[in-house]
DNA sequence: AGTCGAGCCTGCTGGC
DNA sequence: TGCCAGCAGGCTCGAC
């Protein structure tokens, strides 16, 4: 469930401890995740450089030399151990680990063997993450690529791009914001802090506030701003750590510190002076949080 | 075409 | 204490 400020935290995790290494091989300890692994998975990647992570939406990227994309996904659960490389792993033989006392972990679906000797684990309870292989040349039309919305941190989202993508549209504000194929990386998470900050209410029809008035203006405005503020100040703090998420380091991030309505239903508001309780209701089977009294 | 609900999985929490 | 319903950061598919 990692939204965006997660997975670019990860990426730079990812970055560290793979650009620019070699992948040995990769132990795939079942046939598939949310859907089944492309055909050759591991044979194609061994041998790989790692030449760049980087982060697309919610996607990981990792571009191959000589050739190829590695995509991955971490769907609501997907997390990676980093196990660096030490002495310790080269003594204890690798059929004997068990008796060591090590429990078996049935969620590490993916290993990737580095050369350096480091060792890079997928885990993922809930299995809706993926990884799948892309063409380098036609990273674009890739089928979970294409389609994708603009980057939220990007100069592509600004008044007019928003304002044209809401216009007409009869869907609430918090769909149309989750939709990918608008904006690309945003959860429910950063969609409820965002739409708090900028006083707009998550009920709102996304058509009302691209309308051509000087108030409807403001409002787009404002909330370009909130998602580019909370995205920022999410990445900067390493992301926010509920459950199962923790960068890739192991880390934890910060930033459901700073939640003002996620997950604080029946709290009061935090805005200074607002006498507002934070509300809890369903859209599209999807939690949302507000301010009654200041998101209008 | 646009919109909505169900489903994919497992694990944790809160209420009884 | 124990059990079970409800809920979870995403995405896709099918039905209207």
């Amino acid at each position: 469930m990692p939204e965006l400020p997660e997975v670019e935290t990860v990426a730079r995790g990812l970055s560290r401890a793979m650009a620019g290494r070699i992948i040995e091989q990769v132990t795939l300890n079942r046939p598939d995740l949310r859907f089944p692994f492309p055909q050759g998975f591991a044979q194609r990647l061994a041998g790989a450089k790692i030449a760049r992570m980087r982060r697309r939406a919610k996607y990981l990227l990792a571009d191959l030399e000589p050739g190829g994309i590695l995509l991955m996904h971490l769907g609501m659960s997907g997390r990676f151990d980093i196990k660096a490389a030490g002495p310790a792993k080269a003594s204890v033989p690798a059929d004997r680990q068990g008796a060591t006392g090590a429990p078996h972990d049935p969620h590490r679906h993916v290993v990737f063997h580095m050369d350096d000797g480091s060792e890079i684990a997928y885990r993922d309870p809930r299995r809706f993450g993926f990884m799948d292989l892309a063409d380098s040349e036609h990273e674009a039309d890739h089928p979970r690529l294409r389609g994708l919305g603009v980057e939220p941190l990007g100069n592509a989202l600004n008044e007019s791009y928003l304002s044209n993508a809401f216009r007409g549209k009869q869907t609430s504000l918090k769909a149309v914001l989750l939709d990918q194929r608008i904006i690309a990386g945003l959860g429910n998470i950063y969609v409820c802090e965002a739409l708090f900050r900028a006083g707009l209410s998550p009920r709102l029809k996304a058509g009302a506030v691209a309308r051509n008035s000087t108030r409807a203006r403001k409002a787009m405005a404002g909330l370009v701003t909130a998602i580019r503020d909370v995205l920022n100040e999410a990445i900067a703090a390493g992301g926010s750590s509920l459950r199962d998420y923790a960068g890739a380091d192991g880390t934890l991030g910060t930033f459901q510190h700073g939640f003002e309505v996620y997950d604080r239903t029946g709290k009061r508001c935090l805005r200074p002076g607002c006498p507002g309780i934070i509300k809890r209701i369903v859209q599209n089977n999807r939690s949302s949080f507000f301010c009654p009294k200041c998101q209008h």
